[in-house]
DNA sequence: TGACAATTACTGCCTATGCAGTCATTGTTT
DNA sequence: AAACAATGACTGCATAGGCAGTAATTGTCA
């Protein structure tokens, strides 16, 4: 292992990435969702149909996974978007377990219609970085994401 | 204005920003709050407790403001480390509107001896990070954040 | 000086969501 | 095959935190 980035002296609430993190997702979220509250949308339920979108998911759990999120609390967001007609259960016939979900043409067209207004939300946003830096943050952030994902939430270690 | 670094094409969840970041600081809390379970304290007491180490606010509207959180959820978590004796409340006597924070010395203690696994948490996260990513990142999300705070909440730009 | 705006701390209310538990179903192991 | 573990969807419960309102105080401006 490298020698370690942080020491007393140079963490602060400033230069804690934690802390950085946190602050940056509260000042975004509501940014992000002035985006949609015509359609009426949180940017929880945009990121669900971005994930049914792109076929990363398409069950309640494969949808949590994806987002690092609560699957009581999917099941729930999904009801109101099944509520609203953008997405479909369907029980699955191969695993009975399972309830399969699909957007529908409604969905798809509401997805396409906010579409815009969000890249320019981001756009806006990263005006003033170069192409390269857009980039190498989206891979800084993967990257501390994977390690994250690999890190078990500790349990006591010291005795 | 350089040219729109996101494009219909190239926007997907997996490249958004904001969804990486929702999904990072999802996948963070509980793993960084899992180093303060023994002393009591999520995550965002910690801040708080940063934010008043670092001098950067001494009253709950500063702390608000520089963590971009709700003061009335400060004034409540204010509470609760007054009430574990970490934090002291004051009356300013020049404004009379305004209570001054300062941390008393079992605070600075509790600080203290929670820092090293604080450090230790993040350093083993950017084991992988040469420190000039590592400080690119903190460059780029201070940049975005900076960026962020200037943007505001949009109101029913489309008519 | 008097009216009005701005700011601070604080509070009630409401929603989102994490946690833990349930039931149904499937896979595994002996 | 029978027992048991694992997984899926879903639900009740508790809490954190955002929003909006209040009272006190201060600043501003006519």
């Amino acid at each position: 292992m490298a020698k370690p980035f942080y020491s007393a002296d140079t963490y602060s609430a400033q230069r804690s990435i934690g802390c950085l993190l946190r602050r940056l997702t509260n000042l975004m979220l509501p940014r992000a969702e002035a985006r949609f509250a015509d359609k009426d949308l949180t940017f929880t339920h945009w990121v669900i149909l971005m994930c049914l979108r792109d076929g990363l998911a398409d069950t309640c759990a494969d949808i949590a996974r994806h987002m690092s999120y609560d699957s009581g609390a999917i099941t729930r967001l999904v009801d109101q978007l099944e509520k609203r007609g953008f997405v479909a259960r369907k029980r699955s016939t191969t695993d009975r377990r399972v309830v399969h979900l699909a957007m529908t043409a409604e969905g798809k067209a509401v997805t396409k219609a906010l579409t815009p207004s969000t890249l320019n939300f981001w756009n806006e946003l990263l005006e003033d970085f170069s192409a390269a830096e857009a980039e190498k943050l989206i891979e800084l952030l993967t990257r501390l994401l994977n390690k994250m994902e690999k890190t078990p939430i500790a349990q006591d270690e010291a005795a």
